[in-house]
DNA sequence: GCCGTTTTCGGCCCGACTGTTTTCAGTCG
């Protein structure tokens, strides 16, 4: 939803300009989590708004109170927010992005600005050429060395890592630290471990008897372009890949109190902490202490926690189930009752992989015997169609070839179940690029977009609506088309989309290539609340795409999603039954 | 600016690290 977004983007800047402004904080905090809330939900703003109790609606949403229901509501009303407007007035919008260097703050940026005339990264690089930055308070020849090391890594740095890419290299570290003579325990934590679909950075937690030893292991690995930090208990080192990784060596018995601190998110670790001083109790990285109401950290004092040796322990004595850390973002955890999530050892079907008839690196029986060996029941062959030229797609004879083809191949295979099918794409309008016959002729039909992807919002809606309400239909493929970090996508209306899957009894599909992860986790979230049907697909176009499918998991428990509406967890007799049911 | 199982006012998570100063401010997660 766009309009969401471009709201949430200006309750950002409203929180930036106030902290430059020196407002008080916690009014920038709050507008901070507007915006989190409204990067959250799938409901469009923009609708709730013209409500006739709009903001009653708006208020009852955590965190949104009657300031910011009102500002909601002026945008949508005029397109814009007066205070927005009239805080860029006082304060230029160019020191937006210099707030964004690691290690300058609202108070430094605040003090470059009234005192060397920064008002731009521009600027900035200016003051620091002729000299003036060095002369301000608490400017030593080290921070000004720092900040120009930060401009110059933010020059060439792409932003954060898409999860595909981070997690390979985590697992790596891990396993290089893990053979480390005195290494207790170690895992990588952060917003890798929550499954995030890009990483800032990545988190490394380990427990050991020999600090100094896993230092040296960490600093001197393959792969270290240069050492930011080598202190007793945080390391930090940037590899090549462009990536900031950082090292925390904990006390072993306190390793689930640092782990949950460090896997964050840092607003579910202010509920937790919030939950602890209602009950009486301190909880930080140490553990979960009785509050003596001294100001003396617990764990210098000698204090002995209530908990600290496993996440476990310090959920259970706060009175909360075990939140898995996929769903450690405050979006409601602490407060609801947590369904068990689909795991990797559930899926049992792929149900979206190419094979070279279209832009595959398969042959049929190379890809049905790849799905043998992960222990699946059923695999799907799902070629593009003939609109998808650039991928070699397959016209009506070359697909009437192709099924016999996969239905020939097949018989090698006695207890795999393969299924013919398309992976058909949604042409602008919403039709399809076969007719009613020729899927008839299919086991399964994935319909994904594929083409005029900045399509406005209202179009995308009605041509997915569409293709998820058409009865051939099974699955509807990376619904939005995004890839992360290079294309927006289609921006539909999400929740007219997942009503129609209901209503149809179709699919939603989470494409699990890390480029995608479409449906994303809210959107996901919102489809498990309405009963909607999921697919975990891998999208598969060569053997490595399989593995894939951690990252689909992750986001499909991201949106809380439980193996029964995970259609490729069911058992090979449900699933038959269910595509063919469906047509009927 | 938000919120209330002691509150409609007065709080709002917690500690480490860095770099600058001689006891701590600022930033980060």
């Amino acid at each position: 939803m766009s309009v969401n977004t471009d709201l949430a983007h200006i309750f950002d800047e409203i929180a930036a300009l106030l902290t430059l402004t020196g407002a008080n904080p916690f009014r920038a905090q709050a507008n901070e989590r507007a915006a989190r809330i409204l990067r959250d939900m799938t409901d469009d703003v923009a609708t709730l708004s013209i409500a006739d109790d709009a903001k009653k609606q708006l208020t009852a949403l955590d965190g949104i109170g009657g300031g910011t229901a009102d500002k909601i509501i002026e945008f949508i009303n005029t397109g814009k927010i007066a205070e927005h407007e009239e805080l860029l007035e006082v304060v230029p919008g160019g020191l937006l992005d210099v707030l964004q260097i690691p290690g300058l703050g609202p108070k430094t940026v605040k003090v470059m600005w009234d005192k060397a005339d920064v008002t731009s990264v521009d600027t900035l690089k200016e003051a620091l050429a002729a000299g003036t930055i060095e002369k301000l308070p608490r400017m030593g020849a080290k921070t000004v060395q720092n900040i120009r090391d930060a401009l110059e890594f933010q020059a060439k740095s792409s932003g954060r890592a898409r999860l595909g890419v981070a997690m390979p290299i985590a697992q790596r570290i891990v396993e290089h630290l893990t053979n480390v003579k005195g290494v207790q325990q170690c895992q990588f934590a952060g917003s890798l471990r929550r499954g995030r679909e890009t990483i800032g950075d990545i988190d490394i937690l380990a427990s050991t008897t020999k600090p100094k030893d896993i230092a040296e292991a960490f600093t001197t690995m393959a792969g270290v372009d240069k050492i930011l930090a080598a202190g007793e208990t945080k390391c930090s080192v940037r590899i090549d890949e462009g990536i900031q990784v950082d090292l925390r060596v904990v006390d072993d018995k306190a390793f689930g109190a640092a782990l949950l601190y460090f896997t964050g998110s840092k607003e579910h670790n202010v509920r937790l902490r919030e939950r602890a001083i209602k009950q009486k109790l301190r909880l930080n990285e140490y553990g979960l202490f009785p509050n003596d109401d001294d100001d003396t950290p617990p764990q210098s004092r000698g204090v002995k926690p209530v908990a600290c040796k496993t996440e476990a322990d310090i959920y259970a004595k706060l009175d909360l189930q075990y939140i898995p850390p996929e769903l450690r973002e405050d979006r409601g955890e602490l407060d609801a009752d947590i369904p068990r999530l689909v795991e990797v050892d559930d899926i049992k079907a792929e149900l979206h992989a190419h094979t070279t008839a279209s832009d595959g690196k398969f042959t049929i029986e190379e890809l049905i015997t790849e799905a043998q060996s992960r222990g699946y029941h059923t695999i799907a062959i799902t070629d593009h169609s003939k609109s998808s030229a650039q991928a070699n797609g397959l016209d009506e004879k070359r697909l009437r070839a192709h099924i016999q083809a996969i239905r020939t191949a097949a018989k090698q295979f006695k207890t795999m179940n393969v299924l013919c099918g398309s992976e058909v794409d949604i042409r602008v309008d919403g039709t399809l690029d076969y007719d009613d016959k020729m899927l008839g002729e299919l086991d399964i039909v994935v319909a994904s977009p594929h083409a005029s992807l900045a399509q406005e919002p209202k179009k995308a809606t009605t041509r997915l609506v569409a293709a998820v309400s058409h009865p051939m239909v099974h699955v509807l493929g990376h619904p939005t088309g995004r890839l992360i970090n290079s294309r927006e996508g289609l921006s539909p209306d999400m929740n007219a989309i997942i009503a129609a899957a209901v209503e149809h009894d179709t699919a939603l599909e989470i494409n699990a290539n890390f480029m995608r992860l479409d449906l994303r986790d809210t959107h996901v979230r919102a489809a498990v609340e309405a009963g909607c049907k999921i697919a975990i697909n891998t999208d598969a176009h060569a053997a490595a795409h399989i593995d894939f499918l951690r990252y689909g998991v992750l986001t499909g428990r991201r949106g809380w999603l439980t193996p029964e509406l995970c259609i490729n967890t069911w058992s090979k007799a449900k699933l038959a039954t269910w595509l063919k049911l469906k047509r009927q």
